[in-house]
DNA sequence: ATAACACTTAGACCTCACTCTAAGTCAAGT
DNA sequence: ACTTGACTTAGAGTGAGGTCTAAGTGTTAT
């Protein structure tokens, strides 16, 4: 599959893609001549990739991750860790999102009662 | 209240707190001569503004919201709306934050269902 | 009175994560 | 034959959000 339509599939432009190759977080991608193709393997590494992205996990940590990866399987403990490392990381972040969601929930409720009685007037 | 004992209630530097006047997101703040003395309306302001920042709601946001507050009564229905609408945003973070965590949770048993098999073999 | 420390300013610098540019190759359609 | 359009590279540029520096002015303890 190509970097174009990798890149429509799962909305990461080319820049990027190529990008994640040459930092070392998807790749290499095996070619055709000149031009990548993507395989399976490379689709599903973009997936994860893209969803602990979307999550802010940091680039830096997903490297180290998939170059563990590459590693083998000794390095199936300290994956592990890492994980959990970055799952903590997130309940935090989650917290924080919610703990904002919920004033702004009670900020709007306040504005709202403010504009009915303003209404009522 | 001077500036290096908020930096140190909120947890936000000196030179942060300065930017964050300078671009008009909590100030300006009134000063005893040449030096800035926070009063409680500036705590309460700055305490909202890291719970907004906490959770990634950009600054230029905030800077709007701010600015609708000092126009006064006339702009709630908007400051209302702003609110609304930043919420949606942080509903779909929490979503993609709760997605990561899931499968980071799917991964980490994964993996110690591999290293409890290691450890029996 | 002098050292140490908190404060001030303007503006340069930094990190992260892309995003874009320039210059070029190659394959397919008209 | 030639244009169109996708692909390639190296490396420069961008935007958000701070963070740091330099040079200077008070204020307080010894």
């Amino acid at each position: 599959m190509r970097i174009s339509e990798v890149s429509k599939i799962f909305d990461i432009s080319s820049d990027t893609l190529r990008y994640y190759e040459k930092i070392g977080l998807i790749g290499p991608i095996k070619k055709e001549g000149n031009i990548r193709n993507y395989n399976e393997d490379d689709l599903n590494r973009i997936n994860f990739v893209k969803c602990m992205r979307s999550a802010n996990l940091p680039i830096e940590v997903l490297i180290k991750y998939m170059k563990l990866f590459e590693e083998g399987d000794e390095t199936i403990k300290e994956r592990r860790d890492l994980l959990v490392a970055q799952q903590g990381e997130l309940a935090k972040n989650i917290a924080d999102l919610q703990a904002a969601y919920d004033r702004l929930s009670y900020k709007i409720d306040l504005y709202d009662k403010q504009l009915l009685e303003k209404n009522l007037k």
